[in-house]
DNA sequence: AATCTACGTCAAGATTTTGTCAAGAAAATT
DNA sequence: AATTTTCTTGACAAAATCTTGACGTAGATT
């Protein structure tokens, strides 16, 4: 990524706008991929790690506001937003789903360029999500693309809230996750107190993850600072 | 700032615009400060540091572009640019110049706030570095950032306290560090006559940190004055 | 040698923190 | 509207940690 060309990734399915942005960015230098839905997109950026996302936010198959979030949960490439709805609403709620910018159509190439460069500023300072989206410890395998825990081969069902708990500790394996921040994360600040929902939940996905919850060999508790999990 | 509220700077001289700023922005949690032109903005973020800079682009001194460029030779603060003019050309040349956002006035109070947001987002990221946090000594391996002891390769298990003693002598490492410090940090002022404490806990930690808990390597007694690590 | 002082050792409660279970409320799905 | 799933909450059990006191040790002082 240093050297060579940035690679840029369009999830657009409106080939007229994604034949004028191949143009455009292949013109001035970068790289280009497509995607003509979310999913396609999603397991693009799993696979080839883009240097930026832009994401058209009317998709047919996942709303684009769903691909921001998903792909939050373990990729912290740069996302432009192209969207016809210029509500206010409408940005605020992409923003804060984990975009980094927001333009509305019709839109200025200039501009789209500068705001390509500053994301790419961003990017390239930026520490990349997690390594593989596929992580595994003891006999559990997490794909956190396709959102689905496997325990020796067996499908295993989380409910939101624990899968959640368990991609905050994946994102942090190996390093103690305090207390403070599964709440924070996970019900959002102002449940910083509840520790007995950590305790309820812990238990729940030790009981499914691990071989003998009373012993765990990965969920592991470290009293009075937070969780660990440990490969 | 990871705990407590990020400190905004707004450089604007239009004072209703900066009242109405403070207001918004102190009232969504932010500690708030001012500067009137760009001159006394400069200074500012010298002297304090501040989270994010939203700066308006008609200032009375130095243009806004020329601040932005004269921050971005020593400083990565995010910048939010505010202006009346909305011209392409405009947005392209601020955020080449360095700034990561830019709102043309009128804009909508929750859309700042997000982008706000946004912005706050990447500057978090940017300073999570590399830090070097792991320290030896003998056969025992501290990794502060995992909270995690090795001795040997054989995982360690440290109480809270035990953890906060070690992580305190490891700072001061070759100094003696005294039975009051040690107190006052561990236990919080009003403990600093219970010396007794000292005595058990570092009890504890040799005999789980050294060879021969009879006679220490690293965690040595200074009598009468305090603890010292020894590496 | 006796005494004193500062520190080390050990272990028994007391206290705090964590784990477990289950029932009822809330939310999502049909 | 009914059913299923998920979340929240409380009571209680279990475990880990902390506090406390009794006693031991070593060296210095008299």
């Amino acid at each position: 990524m240093a050297e060579s060309k940035p690679l840029i990734l369009v999830v657009e399915d409106e080939t007229p706008i994604r034949r004028f942005l191949k143009m455009t960015l292949v013109d001035h230098g970068f790289d280009f991929a497509e995607a003509v839905n979310g999913k396609e997109g999603l397991m693009f950026v799993a696979s080839r790690r883009p240097d930026l996302l832009i994401l058209d936010l009317g998709l047919p198959d996942i709303d684009g506001l769903t691909v921001t979030r998903e792909l939050r949960e373990w990729s912290n490439v740069p996302i432009i937003i192209l969207s016809a709805r210029g509500q206010e609403k409408d940005k605020v709620e992409a923003l804060d789903s984990g975009a980094d910018d927001y333009l509305t159509k019709p839109f200025g190439i200039a501009e789209l360029l500068a705001r390509i460069r500053v994301a790419l500023r961003h990017g390239e300072k930026l520490t990349q999500g997690i390594a593989d989206t596929v992580f595994v410890f003891g006999e559990i395998t997490t794909d956190l693309v396709k959102r689905q825990i496997t325990r020796g081969g067996e499908e295993i069902h989380l409910t939101p809230i624990e899968y959640k708990l368990l991609t905050i500790l994946i994102k942090h394996s190996g390093k103690v996750v305090t207390h403070n921040l599964l709440l924070k994360e996970t019900w959002g600040a102002g449940y910083q107190q509840e520790t007995h929902y950590l305790r309820v939940y812990m238990a729940q996905l030790r009981r499914k993850l691990e071989r003998d919850s009373a012993h765990p060999m990965h969920l592991i508790t470290e009293p009075g600072i937070g969780y660990r999990l440990r490969s």
